[in-house]
DNA sequence: GTCAGTGCAAACCCTTTGCAGAAAG
DNA sequence: CTTTCTGCAAAGGGTTTGCACTGAC
């Protein structure tokens, strides 16, 4: 297994939010406790469920905006594989996914194992932002 | 520029459907014909606009169905980089893509101008289905 | 005549928004 | 005290579904 350490240890979240101009209130606080806890990959729904499996409640509202916050902010990453959902991965350094289509399951490819090689350069008057390598897969 | 060949000419397109196995009716052949027009990226929505543009109408939900179809016979390619829309590419061999964020367009890569080094074999039990490059890129 | 395709409208589901109340600084 | 955040419920928007009608073979 590859990079099971917690992207951010609980004790610097507040900090960590902090340094990225956010206001480290309660429920903010535990949402990122449920993304940093481990590398991995929620949808906003399984993000609400975990959060929510301690009382008080985090309203729907306000796990949707502080995902969309994060993801603005650069503390975490939007990856688009699947129409119907978006998932959230605390690892922002650039990586790539699996994605099986067959279970929606997202997992991240050793950075080792690939070589990206040369890339083009972007259309006149614009600027590369990132690159997302998606590579589909289903249970053979 | 580069590929401006229709991908699939007019008068071919009918024996296209029959080859993979999907009736051509009249509305699916309306459908073909704004998708191999010339190399392109539509959303569902684009193409019910453009096929609209001559009576009688296609409805909304026989363009989406049809989508669905084609992509699942492997006629077209569905890109996935937004999470509000699907966009169909009727190229589908293996090739890349820009993202402009700014404007929500998609954008070929010229194939030459790519080289995706190594790939990294996928998790047991699992074939590879595809692999999707997508630039992200904005208005610098 | 049978089976598949089509159209319409309603249902769905993830996500966003508006606004009043609560909390942070 | 001012500004920002939160919660609720309702709205939004792309996509899917149910079902009766039509058309293909």
């Amino acid at each position: 297994m590859l990079g099971n350490a917690p992207p951010c240890p609980p004790e610097r979240l507040e900090a960590h939010l902090r340094e990225r101009g956010i206001l480290p209130t309660r429920q903010r606080l535990r949402i990122a406790r449920v993304l940093f806890a481990k590398p991995q990959h929620l949808s906003a729904e399984q993000v609400l469920a975990l959060v929510n499996r301690e009382a008080p409640p985090v309203s729907k509202a306000t796990v949707y905006n502080t995902l969309g916050l994060f993801a603005r902010k650069g503390l975490i990453r939007e990856v688009i594989v699947d129409p119907s959902k978006v998932f959230y991965d605390p690892n922002t350094r650039p990586h790539h996914h699996f994605y099986n289509v067959d279970t929606g399951t997202l997992t991240d490819v050793d950075p080792e194992a690939v070589s990206l090689g040369r890339l083009p350069s972007p259309p006149e008057g614009t600027v590369t932002e990132g690159v997302d390598v998606i590579i589909r897969i289903r249970n053979g």
